[in-house]
DNA sequence: ATTCGCGCAATGTTTCTGCAATGTTGGAAT
DNA sequence: ATTCCAACATTGCAGAAACATTGCGCGAAT
């Protein structure tokens, strides 16, 4: 459990620091909106606690930004202005919940077991091609639903095939979809690879075969 | 947009279903907790709101019974008690919000977007895997009902992977569920506590284990 | 003062993977 | 049709990653 606090009254972040610790939560603290933004890049919160006054500004601005960029973790705003008009305009730009300051430390997270009851589920994004699946966001081949181990080069050559499915991978596409920059093949790594690859499908029946497009790339489709 | 309204003081009854209409939402008004039972038996509503004092007892305790019966609906308690203690207690039962009166309406309507907002599935307060089971909420492990003690990493590897379990956790969302980021680790510290938590899950025959995904990540499932 | 958890590192183990040697194939040119 | 060659396929292998395990010492908590 990792959640992001906003807050740049330093007391009352060490305060929630050493109240959350104890219930083992991890908590990562910004005291910008500035070090916010940077802060949820890349990373996944299961709860965002949001000041509202901030040095660089308003908290809440933060709120539909974050939202437009997919970001839907839950957000309870925590705030010295505790009108009723502050806490609709909050809630309506998109946040979870609203605290009013002070508060009972305990209430906070009587309140963020709230928001986590209701799941943030994500759509799961899984594609076919015979009887083979892959699961994009767990990077997860399986076969007939059950699941298909592969030594991560072949894994990163099924993801990037099965991503482009019936249609041609430039190999130099393939190329970088396995390889990072840092890295440099000077042989025929990537054959190899594919051809292991394509021989534990074939023998696996997967009912989906790799094809080779002379001069150009790879192709996966299913057979027959 | 139906919400069911439990609330015996008719005042406030009518109070709210004149506000509620502005907003095309239709309330259904019950007055105790038996006509409660028999209102959502059958129907589904968008949200219940729900008072504490009732002719015939406690509101908070139609909540658990709600959800046992699988009634996910999103229950916001209004009440006169407004001190932290029932705020606590109510949300702790399963209710998603909690207004003492007197309120502002427009508030209520805000907060009921925002709780309609939300995935109306509730993820299961207590997560199973073999033996083991996972009280999310509070961050409890457990075997065979019996507290399962962990150190503070343990527990945060182990959370991750049950809340996944079944799924291939990718070991950077790992690092991410156990590390806040001012402590950057610089070595195999991570596969330490796996190691440590696995040899603990296998001596306690926990019927669940820890499985390498080479490369990506690890899993927990169920042995067998 | 003592215990416990943690990060770290040394060491051992397993599994991958890049390479290269060698075999195969498709098609362009004659 | 035949030849020839570049592109691709296959496979063994040795070195390299990735991972597992364990002990140690420091520091925080009790």
């Amino acid at each position: 459990m990792r959640i992001l606090l906003v807050e740049d009254e330093l007391d009352m972040a060490s305060a929630l620091n050493d109240a959350l610790s104890k219930h083992n939560i991890v908590i990562d603290h910004v005291a910008s909106i500035a070090d916010a933004r940077e802060a949820v890049h890349g990373r996944s919160y299961d709860a965002i606690l949001l000041d509202r006054q901030l040095p660089d500004g308003e908290g809440l601005r933060l709120i539909p930004e974050l939202r437009a960029d997919n970001i839907d973790s839950p957000i309870i705003v925590l705030t010295a202005h505790n009108d009723h008009e502050g806490r609709i305009r909050g809630l309506d730009l998109g946040a979870d919940d609203y605290m009013g300051k002070p508060f009972v430390v305990e209430e906070l997270i009587a309140r963020l077991r709230a928001v986590l009851r209701r799941p943030t589920l994500l759509s799961p994004d899984i594609i076919r091609v015979g009887r083979l699946a892959f699961d994009v966001a767990h990077m997860e081949p399986s076969l007939d639903g059950k699941q298909l181990l592969l030594p991560r080069r072949e894994l990163l050559v099924l993801a990037a095939l099965m991503k482009r499915s019936g249609r041609t991978v430039i190999r130099e596409a393939l190329v970088n979809a396995v390889y990072s920059f840092d890295v440099e093949i000077q042989s025929n790594s990537l054959d190899a690879h594919v051809s292991r690859l394509r021989k534990k499908l074939a023998g696996l029946n997967a009912g989906a075969a790799i094809h080779t497009i002379r001069g150009i790339g790879y192709l996966l489709k299913a057979s027959e």
